[in-house]
DNA sequence: TTTGTCGTTTAGTATGTACTAAACGTAGTA
DNA sequence: TACTACGTTTAGTACATACTAAACGACAAA
């Protein structure tokens, strides 16, 4: 490697953690993310070793949650017992797989809380009836925001068959 | 308040504090937010004492991240010296408010790191050739997914301008 | 089988942070 | 002035978690 290259690209790295923990990941992750992706080769478990500074451990950890979510690629060479890695470089698809992950998780079951809540409610006949029409009343409301984003995000998560010409048509409404 | 809603609310108020720290914010904030969502009246830093368990600094430090995110308003009584709290019910206003905070302060470092360091590559002759390309064109096609990010959240931004419609424009071409 | 080279897992550690408890500052009230 | 009722700030604590170091397991080669 260029020895000219290098600050600038240990400068990237260093700006790829801060986003990463920014976003509540672990910095690890931004700095393995960005050696991969300035790199022209996969790379090996040693040598995301040798450049980021962690260790075995946290790169091994990292590196299953970075393919988890889609932003890296695991790429087997025949005949080599190493596993590579290289960066996923389509961004879109990186998010759409983002939210797939982050979907299942945590929002179904925010979602369902508030879905439950509101049946409950209205099962609850003889209860404080005004009250009760103002938690219906907020719930709902809070429910119909959800489903918005909801629906944003599905959508965005069947962007690919949707072409990219779609993106230039929602950016077109809203610039 | 009536015992039958009670547990009901808590259910509730339990699953933002996941969603909350879900998101990387103090669960705290969750919980403040939940019951004032689901509070008719606005409620002092004491009642929210009461009501989340919390002690009054927690609250109050809470709060004020919560002030600053838009998701809740401070509410002033003449001849009251207590500050009372409600929350926000304009979700979208709050979502464009939350995106303000966030933009300002990490993404655009982001942004402006790659910026830089693109300049400064570009700037860099002599350097190996075909790496400086390569860096080139990686950092240069996320710095385009940045601008992309960056329009769509400066769009949502100006919404309120835009109007409802456009957000309904915009779930009709991704629907 | 033994040996070496992998990736994974585990136990321990350090760091950040959200919280509690209590002191504090401030502004109305007697 | 002293007193009271607030919200804020600070010092300390508990907890979560991302990491290191090292043991472990799997697998291919000798």
């Amino acid at each position: 490697m260029d020895e000219t290259l290098e600050p600038i690209r240990q400068n990237f790295v260093d700006g790829m953690s801060g986003i990463s923990q920014f976003w509540g990941l672990p910095k690890g992750m931004g700095a393995i993310f960005a050696v991969l992706y300035l790199s022209p080769a996969p790379l090996s478990l040693d040598e995301l070793v040798e450049e980021t500074g962690l260790t075995k451990g946290a790169i091994s950890t990292n590196v299953r949650g970075l393919s988890r979510m889609g932003l890296i690629r695991p790429v087997t060479r025949l005949a080599d017992r190493k596993d590579y890695y290289e960066a996923e470089t389509d961004f879109y698809k990186a998010v759409r797989s983002i939210l797939k992950e982050r979907q299942s998780s945590e929002f179904d079951r925010a979602v369902s809380s508030v879905r439950e809540a509101i049946s409950k409610l209205e099962a609850s006949a003889g209860a404080d009836e005004s009250e009760r029409a103002f938690l219906i009343e907020r719930l709902k409301a809070l429910q119909s925001f959800f489903d918005a984003l909801d629906t944003l995000s599905s959508a965005v998560m069947r962007l690919d068959s949707l072409g990219m010409a779609t993106i230039q048509n929602v950016l077109k409404i809203l610039k």
